[in-house]
DNA sequence: TATTATTTTTAGGTTTGCCTAAACTTTTGA
DNA sequence: TCAAAAGTTTAGGCAAACCTAAAAATAATA
């Protein structure tokens, strides 16, 4: 079905709540999700339920159907292809492509994903270590943690943000933090959540706060 | 100034006709052009001109102001960037890509325009032998003539199309046509126009007819 | 020149996607 | 339990971008 920016921009808002295993998707949970108010949510909310893209009665919050989850994904499965895209070959820098993403996931054409894809030579992972889609829809997961819940006992590898701001990307640019760099916590400290580690082949202690910690998702990688 | 697509489109459309040395530029043109009524076209027009976009004056025909220029050329610039784009790293067929750079052309971004235009090698011509303005908006013209108007004197080369139809582009890939092809002229029959003509390093003599040789447009290389 | 024919504009209407304000449900907690 | 608070929906409106039908202006031609 052909389905308008909108439309699509709410399908993709809403299978994010769902995501993030909101337990009811409601019409406020929405409207700041898609910046809009909350009349407008249920106008639409109301549009896309004649199409059938989601189950919907009044007051009791909504939940995508099949086609309106096979929508919201190959949204995403664009955004996210077109990141990697202009990450990897214009040279974005990471902090610099969701804008442009939220315009380009709307362009319409399966050859031009299908292209897309090879030419990126069927990526697994966007440059935010969030999974792509692949074009059945299914979600290639890997077993990420937050740094915060990482042991010492393992060495781990920086595989992802759990916060795509710009500000956090920057940080971590800052720092010296990207992609598959290497981790290992050397302490942490319980009572404020802080911690020390050592990143990539530094040897100079870095010490991040509980918040940082918590927003870095680290894959494990074997017994130290 | 933000645009909407279908600003951008009309804005487009208008540019094109000026162009084509169309002598006034009537409603009835444009409405042809974007596909539309004559009545949405005034609607259009109007609000163009509110937005200093064109000149308007009821009955009399519109142009553009610098601004509307400007904003014309951008819109070409991108098509015809993201059309290379779609040929020389995608792999699409040059007879595919319109569709879609129809709607890549009103992603909007500087940034993004620029470093494809980088990653592309700056390109002065896209996939169909059209210039590609340049960041000022200058397009860098290349002395093409249409085939029919070639001599038997010199060598040429394929250097674009005057007809960007599918069908006509399929005709020119099956019969062995393909930019930058040396081209001689063996005989140009006067009574309906048809041409004798030798196509890169063939030795076998290709048989065309005028409306062919008229959308063919061909770059004079030197003297035979 | 006068009268058709053509072109353009205006008038009035539709859909999408948004808004605010008011009405209505549901939830909360005194 | 029942009123206040919070959340949701309805009602009514607006702007963009289209449409058809009717009116007005311009162009063509007898």
């Amino acid at each position: 079905m052909q389905l308008t920016f909108s439309e699509e921009n709410y399908l993709k808002a809403i299978f994010k709540l769902k995501e993030k295993e909101v337990k009811k998707i409601t019409t406020n949970a929405i409207a700041s999700s898609v910046n809009s108010t909350p009349a407008s949510v249920t106008d639409m909310i109301q549009r896309l339920h004649e199409k059938k893209l989601l189950n919907y009665a009044p007051y009791k919050g909504v939940s995508l159907t099949v086609n309106g989850k096979k929508s919201a994904i190959s949204v995403i499965r664009k955004h996210r292809l077109w990141e990697l895209f202009l990450v990897t070959k214009l040279g974005f820098n990471w902090d610099q492509v969701h804008e442009i993403a939220e315009q380009l996931e709307h362009i319409q054409s399966e050859e031009l994903v299908k292209k897309l894809n090879i030419f990126l030579g069927k990526p697994k992972w966007d440059p935010h270590g969030d999974p792509i889609p692949d074009e059945n829809g299914n979600f290639h997961l890997q077993k990420a943690i937050p740094l915060s819940a990482a042991s010492l006992k393992h060495t781990y590898k920086f595989c992802g943000v759990s916060d795509h701001s710009s500000d956090f990307l920057k940080y971590l640019d800052k720092n010296g933090f990207s992609m598959d760099k290497k981790i290992v916590v050397k302490q942490h400290t319980t009572y404020d959540g802080s911690m020390s580690i050592l990143v990539g082949s530094s040897t100079s202690i870095k010490h991040i706060s509980a918040v940082i910690a918590k927003n870095i998702l680290v894959i494990q990688q074997n017994k130290k």
